[in-house]
DNA sequence: GTGTTAATTGTTATAATATAACATTGTGTA
DNA sequence: TACACAATGTTATATTATAACAATTAACAC
């Protein structure tokens, strides 16, 4: 088959940026992720954030939108980043990704007045987690 | 009865603002409402953004995090921005306000396994609308 | 009125996030 | 091989947002 490239391996760059994000498993920021593997050889923000869209695209990570933070995909059912659930704790930023089947099928589902068909989403919960709400 | 006033208690800054947001009717960036509030004497980013500040806080407009753009609030029911939901069309860039209550109810009572308790959320879709899908 | 406090404003500077442009190198495959 | 496309390297710049601090205004008790 013509031009199929299925990018099951990653290129060296986006493994790094993968590998550190993956390592820290929390939301990581562009610039700290670029600080972090400048001992790989990754020495500038746009060479970060052409492995960032990549790895976004093919759904390895999440972008918490609200933080600009990228955070390592959890679920095995989100791969391409078409459906994301977050909670994030106000107090600590703790961020968790969601994966509950019903909210997933419920919103997959959703059908607005316009008659719009959606193909993605993505839904961010603010709150305090456990810890912070015996504070 | 007192004389109502269209918004008492919203500062100039803050007025001026919320009146071009409610004037261009779709999503903006802070920079361009700073372009265009210019004449009215708002000089400074910092200007701008403490009234984007104050009025996505009092829920007048609401942000829309995957665009860094802010939008007048359409709901009389979401007065403190926080159930928030849009459709966004990724090849025009038209967001609409979500208003379904069977959604915001099922989001508002939404329980994650962890048992947070949530008090905000931010939801938005992302497809193709009308216009966009017959092109 | 005066005094007090918090909110708001004005201003300059800078931080943080992200992309443009273009030359070069690597990789899969016909 | 030659081709197409993905990925890289690099410099510069665009875009989004906040820090710091002084000055002014609004709300309200006395």
């Amino acid at each position: 088959m013509k031009h199929m490239h299925k990018q099951e391996n990653l290129s060296k760059n986006q493994q790094i940026v993968l590998d550190y994000i993956e390592k820290v498993n929390e939301p990581i920021k562009a610039y700290s992720i670029l600080h972090n593997v400048q001992k790989k050889g990754i020495k500038a923000p746009l060479q970060v954030y052409r492995a960032l869209d990549k790895l976004v695209e093919i759904g390895k990570i999440h972008k918490i939108e609200s933080r600009n933070a990228f955070v390592a995909c959890k679920n095995s059912n989100c791969q391409i980043s078409k459906a994301t659930a977050f909670s994030i704790c106000e107090s600590c930023e703790e961020v968790s990704e969601i994966s509950d089947s019903k909210l997933s099928k419920y919103l997959k589902n959703f059908q607005d007045k316009a008659g719009m068909k959606f193909n993605k989403y993505n839904l961010e919960f603010f709150g305090l987690c456990k810890k912070c709400s015996v504070k």
